[in-house]
DNA sequence: GGCCCGACTTGGCGGTACTTAT
DNA sequence: ATAAGTACCGCCAAGTCGGGCC
């Protein structure tokens, strides 16, 4: 379709930013559209602005203190970044620009503007400041309110905040349970309706009532809190309980459940009552989004607290006018299609802006990917039965990669041993010596790989630099591509090297080869008119040569461990496309924001649902908004087993009296989710019957799957699906935690609020870490340290008795003589002291209760970047603090925000 | 409607570079 | 200067989700 529609934003690129020397402004195509989801957002214009300013600079100095943040001190940018400093740095001017249109800041412009080296511009290029602004067009649905305002807003509370306390209380029953992780959240929604609600057929729209807000913006907060008893809320709320050390523990007891196959149930998924989707289907369309307006705008938690938080600038947000958003999904792509699917007539909307169809770019160069170097053979001979063994360069290589993993604990998993026996016997061939590999002693080849380590560990600093140079060289063609003119950083041009194949959990093809990937393998993808990349490899050639511009991946061979799957290679998360598509995500999951409560109403209603299909899908989108979890799709019998929403086996929750679940699965990674939370009656009752007539190793949703339950999602929002909950739950959960518990104080202060904002985030989405393996050393390290302090500390005390009394020091403990101090010196020592031992105190607790918790990943996947810089704009908090230089990088597009951005 | 393919996002981990403490 | 500790980053596995086909 036509690329482009009119409306196009581009993003300025102007100037500075090339990285390179490539020059290059660009417009990007698809960016503009105005999609309108149904509610027609649309975006004005949008822009990115990829300055290269410097974020460097930072300001402010923090003064550090604090942990791990503060060091990050450092951040002074790479030296080499110019001298200027970002907008987001200085807070102050930052503001002021940032709402002015087209200025950037001054320091910014001042850049110098070539000069840098490819890369370290790259680095650097990121904050431009254009200020753009964006103007997002109410939406607007057409919504026919109602007035009934009941659904508290707590609905549309991010689930942190509904756990009422947020912080504190935890269930401590755990040993090392963390505050936060006590409370995760816990869903809250006030069953109206009886369960038999006649009402069932009727229009959803009818059956919610959605909250009037009519022109109140301001009341809501206030009303909405009030409508509950505080009590009330919280145990609604609060119940939830992690265990926590279950978490820990449990990675190694992973799942418990009988693996039930599912072949067997497959039976169980009856077809459908096929009435029961068409009906929602229509019905969903009235569901949409609430639309207040003017109030919609104000992100929900502001609008609750509003006039709590100190922070209360935000009110200003209010000003609708100057809605920051941004632009609009330009995934229109995307969109579009959704939206021919469904049948809303919105949709129709949508389609025009489909202009760009699927295209991703227009020209696209690049050279390609690089190989790893060939094996180079050692000649170390491993033992078979005691005596040394002849092995080709093949058979060695192979050989290694098991060699080098004897001290790791795939070495006590008789799958990988088993697996790594198949295939590796194969290419010893029958008639070799080795027989079996219980007779194999790999020790000399696990030996010579220490040393080689050790080695490469002794080099001094030169010979490692130059050889990281030297890398540097080689690989140097293959990190940049050319996209519409503007170079951008590939992400993994490196193809991977041969090795066993490790999978996580308990899964059926660890230890498997992963065979070398060769020219042959790889299919490129590149414009129509650029060079095709020259093979690397002498006398080979690439599979295939295409030119699609619908997609974005620059190369790709499939998975030798799972053929029918493939390994791509894509632009890395700085580039722009990366970007776009990374904003789309978010503007998807701030639409959500204006349905949320509509759709959790709509599901509460239907909990109670005659038709089990409807109940199911309540209840597991009841479990995707509360619990975060993921959709859960079918896996294959030859993947580890691990489950999601539409997935979970009955044994996998509990139901426990009076309305308790208790949640034990393995997800993702067959990382453990152990969780207990309080849930409305109806949930519990719809989970026990679900449950009934079933064993164990059944699909609890066995009417249920992710396909279907995103078709009933995007009848309630275009483009909705069980992944936008988690965004949108993370993200409203940062910016409402920011905005509430930011206090006045220094830096370093507001940089711990963040942390534990993000930590929240964190345990909602489950993101765990395993506990680093000198973590307890450290724990009785600090616990030493303290001790020792306060022993110091009683020492100065006498001092300052005696000091008092005239009198001199008691001599230490090698029985010297201390100096002579004043009682005042003696009382500043101690004071010292004490700071000393507290701080150490906190960075024990900090550092116990993160020991489990990852927050990376929710920083690089799920917290709009946007919610983080504006605050940081707000509260001077100079953005290097929070994002360190990848992040940067990747969420360039959303350093120009506004400071009064709100999710 | 189910299955499979295809494309793209999400996620934990390990090595290493960099900091901080001793 | 060295050891201890932390932050990053790359790696690559494992999800999600849409679309096309039958």
């Amino acid at each position: 379709m036509a690329v482009e529609a009119p409306s196009k934003h581009v993003y300025d690129y102007d100037d500075e930013d090339d990285d390179g020397p490539v020059v290059f402004k660009r417009s990007n195509t698809s960016s503009s559209k105005q999609n309108q989801l149904n509610s027609e957002v649309k975006k004005a214009s949008s822009q990115r602005s990829d300055g290269q300013s410097g974020r460097q600079a930072s300001s402010v100095q923090a003064p550090n203190g604090q942990n791990s943040v503060a060091r990050t001190n450092k951040s002074i940018l790479p030296s080499k970044s110019p001298p200027t400093r970002s907008p987001i740095l200085s807070p102050k001017s930052s503001n002021s620009s940032a709402k002015a249109s087209p200025v950037r800041s001054p320091v910014v412009s001042s850049k110098a503007s070539t000069s840098l080296s490819d890369q370290s511009k790259q680095a650097l290029k990121q904050n431009k400041f254009t200020a753009v602004k964006e103007e997002k067009s109410l939406i607007k649905c057409t919504d026919e309110t109602n007035s009934d305002d009941d659904d508290d807003d707590d609905d549309s509370k991010p689930l942190s905040a509904r756990l009422k306390g947020i912080s504190s209380q935890g269930n401590k029953g755990v040993s090392t349970s963390t505050p936060a992780q006590s409370q995760r959240l816990v869903p809250k929604i006030e069953v109206k309706g009886s369960a038999e609600d006649p009402d069932d057929d009727a229009p959803l729209s009818a059956r919610f009532s959605m909250k009037s807000n009519t022109g109140t913006s301001s009341s809501k907060p206030y009303g909405s809190h009030e409508k509950k008893p505080l009590p009330s809320k919280i145990q609604q709320n609060g119940s939830i309980m992690k265990d926590k050390q279950q978490k820990c523990s449990v990675l190694s007891d992973k799942r418990p459940l009988d693996k039930g196959n599912s072949s067997d149930q497959s039976y169980a998924k009856k077809p459908k009552i096929s009435d029961t989707p068409t009906t929602m289907k229509t019905k969903q369309v009235t569901v949409k989004a609430e639309k207040d307006d003017e109030d919609d705008h104000i992100p929900i938690s502001q609008r609750i607290k509003k006039s709590v938080s100190s922070v209360s600038k935000t009110s200003s947000v209010k000003q609708k006018g100057t809605k920051v958003v941004s632009s609009s999904f330009k995934k229109i792509n995307k969109s579009k299609k959704d939206m021919k699917k469904s049948k809303y007539s919105k949709s129709t909307k949508l389609s025009p802006s489909s202009g760009d169809g699927q295209k991703k770019w227009s020209t696209l160069v690049h050279n390609g990917v690089i190989f790893p170097p060939p094996y180079k053979p050692h000649g170390v001979k491993m033992l078979y039965d005691g005596q040394p063994v002849d092995l080709t360069p093949e058979q060695e290589e192979v050989a290694t990669m098991f060699a080098v993993m004897q001290e790791t604990d795939y070495m006590s998993k008789p799958q990988f041993k088993k697996n790594f026996w198949e295939d590796w016997s194969k290419l010893l061939g029958r008639n070799h010596v080795i027989k079996s590999l219980d007779k194999c002693d790999f020790t000399p080849i696990y030996e010579w790989h220490l040393q080689e380590k050790e080695k490469k560990k002794q080099m001094s600093s030169e010979e490692k630099k130059a050889l990281k140079e030297e890398k540097l060289k080689q690989e140097e063609k293959y990190m940049w591509a050319i996209v519409d003119g503007v170079k951008e950083k590939v992400g993994n041009f490196r193809v991977e090297p041969p090795g066993l194949f490790r999978g996580r959990g308990e899964h059926p093809k660890m230890g498997k080869l992963k065979r070398r990937i060769r020219p042959c393998d790889i299919t490129i993808n590149i414009g129509k008119d650029a060079p095709i990349p020259e093979c690397p490899i002498p006398g080979e050639r690439w599979k295939d040569i295409k030119h699609d511009n619908t997609v974005t991946w620059l190369a790709f061979w499939n998975d030798p461990i799972n053929p029918k799957e493939f390994k791509y290679v894509f632009l890395a998360a700085s580039s722009s496309l990366k970007g776009q598509s990374d904003k789309e995500k978010y503007e998807k999951a701030r639409l959500l924001k204006d349905y949320i409560k509509n759709i959790r109403a709509a599901y509460t209603k239907d909990f109670t649902a005659k038709d089990v299909t409807k109940r199911q899908i309540a209840v597991a989108t009841y479990l995707i908004d509360k619990l975060a979890l993921r959709a859960g799709n079918e896996k294959d019998d030859d993947e580890a087993d691990t489950v999601g929403c539409c997935t979970l086996k009955v044994g996998n929750v509990e139901c426990i009296p009076p309305n308790k679940l208790k949640f034990d699965f393995l997800g993702k990674d067959s990382i453990q989710y152990v969780n207990t939370v309080e849930v409305e009656l109806p949930v519990y009752k719809a989970i026990g019957q679900f449950q009934t007539r079933k064993s164990k190793s059944d699909d609890l949703f066995d009417e249920l799957d992710t396909s279907k339950l995103n078709a009933h999602l995007k009848e309630l929002m275009p483009g909705l699906t069980a992944k936008v909950f988690r965004t949108y739950n993370a993200s409203i959960t940062l910016d409402d935690m920011l905005n509430q518990e930011t206090k006045d104080g220094d830096v370093a202060e507001k940089v711990v609020i963040y942390q534990r904002a993000n930590k929240e985030v964190a345990i909602i989405c489950n993101h765990q870490r395993s506990i680093s393996k000198s973590h307890s050393a450290q724990m009785s390290r600090l616990t030493e340290k303290i001790t020792e302090l306060k022993g110091v500390l009683k020492e100065l005390k006498t001092d300052l008795d005696r000091a008092k009394k005239g009198k001199p020091p008691l001599k230490d403990a090698d029985g010297k003589q201390k100096r002579n101090l004043t009682p005042e010196a003696i009382e500043k020592k101690m004071a010292q002291t004490n700071v000393k031992i507290e701080k150490m105190e906190r960075d024990m607790q900090t550092k116990e209760d993160l020991k489990t918790v990852a927050l990376g990943t929710s920083k690089i996947n799920y917290l709009d970047p946007r919610i983080t810089v504006a605050w940081c704009k707000r509260h001077e908090v100079p953005i290097e603090k929070i994002f360190n230089k990848s992040l940067l990088a990747k969420f360039a597009w959303a350093m120009d925000v506004d400071p009064d951005f709100r999710f």
